[in-house]
Formats: structure tokens, sequence, C-alpha cells
DNA sequence: CTGGATCCTCAACGATACTG
DNA sequence: CAGTATCGTTGAGGATCCAG
């Protein structure tokens, strides 16, 4: 049982072996967001050691999720994106973060929200995805200085990184919008104590916190 | 960013901070499987340092993951289970088991089957556990020297370490039983060439077959 | 005999500097 | 921009030992 591997017949075993090292879980969820440069990665992972992000896309391709392609144009950085057997960890990483955002209420000193980290949680909100065809809605979320997207079209939501173009609404809100989205704290009062400030028709927030839903775990302690 | 934190306020650097341990996703799939001892777990896997394992034990009970329990009985010995918040971990370890097993076709070198390998995998196998109310089976499944039993009664499918006491039908074979759970090998075919063996009626082995499944991912070559 | 604690070694990780 | 090189620190691996 040299290196990493656990010498276990299991597919938990062996699923460890690749998401059990450190950061590679945040890498993962990072490119999930959609192809990344090296630059934009380390900007993504705050704290991470040049050499260990090296080391885990060099891993992370040999083990078949990442891919690495230097595009066409003559823009000629290298850009990391997943491949189909990295697409398949999604479910994973979507449980992964429901239960771990089951015990998270508030930040903890020094925490931050970064790009990834809003897109994968709306994502993760957002369940199956499905909502009334008859929706037709564009929001911008911004968090501290961090700024999201998440259209309700057709049937199915979709979240992006950036700014909306035309959103029918903005929400800009601090981290205890989760709060919100945990169902413990109402579009009306999260508005009216100024928790969240809306660019829109309130209207759509309500339908925003009706919909998006990521519950805290009744097995922690509110302190937590 | 001391310690083990990652410093973002998201659920799945929440939950990497737990998971992404060495050696603490195994330690969490053997105690699904239910209470153990401290000599349990040593023996359910191989080649953990009793220090790590002694660490791993402390840190997850100070997240409030597991629990220790010393039996009201004269029995002194101490017992290790899950709580209420680890349990929730079971969908995120299972839908990690399934990616896992899609990549796994046949044991490395060196690599054995353990107790709580086989029951957790089964456990993904029967998916959400749903069967014709009408299957009154008991199954024994022995993988080398690893038993474990699954009945299908009153609509679910139940799994559990160890053997069952009436067996309707008693499964005998290697690792390369993956490729039945995987739909790659059909059950006549795996009896004919003697990848599996049977004491009981052969047409329960068929339910078996077709019932539980776990596929490869189509995105793994062949030789993995 | 179970349930650990201790000690030492070494590979992996982390921080910083530096280069094609 | 996309890494590699270097070096210090930490944690895992492995053996042994100790207490209830």
């Amino acid at each position: 049982m040299t290196n990493q591997e656990y010498g276990q017949f299991c597919g938990l075993a062996r699923a460890a072996e690749i998401v059990g090292q450190r950061w590679t879980l945040l890498i993962l969820r990072d490119l999930s967001v959609g192809p990344r440069r090296y630059s934009d990665l380390v900007g993504g992972l705050p704290g991470i050691p040049t050499n260990t992000l090296a080391s885990r896309l060099k891993e992370l391709e040999e083990a078949g999720l990442v891919m690495r392609a230097a595009p066409a144009g003559g823009d000629r950085s290298v850009v990391y994106g997943l491949t189909p057997r990295g697409e398949e960890l999604g479910p994973a990483l979507d449980a992964l973060s429901r239960w771990g955002a089951g015990g998270m209420r508030t930040p903890r000193e020094g925490e931050i929200v970064t790009t990834a980290s809003i897109v994968s949680a709306l994502k993760v909100a957002a369940g199956d995805g499905v909502v009334p065809k008859s929706w037709n809605t564009t929001y911008t979320v911004q968090v501290g200085e961090i700024v999201a997207h998440l259209v309700m079209r057709a049937g199915v939501i979709t979240v992006g990184p950036g700014a909306a173009e035309n959103p029918d609404l903005i929400i800009v809100a601090g981290p205890q919008i989760r709060d919100v989205l945990a169902g413990e704290l109402d579009a009306q009062t999260a508005v009216s104590t100024g928790v969240v400030r809306l660019e829109g028709d309130p209207a759509l927030f309500e339908r925003f916190a009706d919909t998006l839903r990521v519950p805290y775990s009744p097995h922690v302690p509110a302190g937590a």
C-alpha cells in the first residue's frame, strides 16, 4: 500500500485516493463552474501553494478527471477543464456541499466567499433545477465583492459566474443570506432588516427565497 | 488559515476539512455499517496506523459525526458509532462510492475486500432499495473470506455483515462479481464460466443480478 | 486482550523565491 | 502567465510500549 492507496477493492476507497487529497475537492469545485486558467485557480483558492496546485493538476490529469487544453486561437494560455469522467463526480460534490452547508451557519473568522463557492452554493440550492415553465426571471446575486447570476427559464434553473446582462432583480447581501437559503429568514424580514438589498421587483426575491433551499442540519447546534 | 482549514465560507470546503483527511472516509464507511469497537476498525482498515485511527476518532467526535459509547451491559468495551449528523453524510458517501466504483473494474495488485466494502457496495448497488412487495428472498454473499447478507422483503432491500440464517441462495464468488453488478456479465454466463458458484435456486441469482446495479463509467478505458 | 500513547522516520505539504 | 526549485514544517507510517 505505497503512495496514497488504501489497498481495498472498494469504490469509496478508490474515490478517497483522489478526492481525499488536500485541495483537490476545491480545485474540482472551481473547475466544475467552467474551464479555468492556472492563475484563475490560484486566485480562486486563496492560500493554495503553487506547487501543490501544479501537483494536483498533474495527478488529476493522470487520473482522467482533468484535461489541459491550449486553445486554437492566438491566445496561448493553458486552460484546465473537467473531462466527462470529472463531470461525473458532480453529484458527489453536490452531496458533500449540501452536507457541509447544513453545518455552516456563519463565517468563521477570516472566512471569505469566492465566485466558485457562490455558484456551487446556488447550484446546490437549486436542487434538481426544475421550476414552472412560465417563469422567466434573471437574477444577479452579489455577496460582498463576488457576483453570480441565476436564470429561471424554460422550466429550468441555470447558474453561472458574473453578472447577468439585464437582470430582472439584483440581490446584494452578505454571508447572512445563508439564512434565507436555509429557510430560516423569510424574504420580507431579510429586506426590512437590511440583510438583503434589492434593485428590482421585491416579489421576485420572494420567488428566489421560496425556490432555493439548502436546509440547516437539525443535528448541529445553532451556535455552530 | 491554520490547521486544515480552507478559509472559505463554502459547504464543500467545510466538508473537505473533515472528509479530506486521510483514512476518514473509510472510517466513516466502516461505521456506517454499524457500531464498531476500536479493534474492529483496526481489523477492517488494514494498514491504518493506530495513532492515526485514534486521532481521527477524536476529531470526528469533536466534529459531531462520531460518538463513543460504553454499553450499559457488563461488557465494558468502548463502541464507536455514527451520530445523526454522521448518518446524514450517507448520501454523499454513496455518491462517492458509486463514482469510484464506476472506474473500478479489477483489483489492483494486493487489493483486498473487506466486510464494510462488500456491505457498502451492495447498499449502493441496491439504489433506492425498492423492490416489488411480493419478493421475499434472503441471500448470503461470499466474496473470498468475506460474508454479507442481503434481504429483499416487504418491498425493500436491507444489507448487513455476516451470513443470513436461512438463506434462499448462497452466492460464492471472487472480485469478478463486480462485472455482474455492472451489468456486463449476465447471470447465466457468470455461473457457467465458474465466476459465481451458487447454492440454491439459480433463478434467484437472476433476480439478484437484475436488481443490483453499479454501472461502469463509459468514460473509463476498459483496461482500468 | 482491548484501547490506546509514545517515539522515530520519512514522505507529503506549505511558503517563498525564481525561471522559461 | 505558468509553472519549477528550494527548503522548512507537518502529518502519516510503522514499531513498540503501557494502562485498565
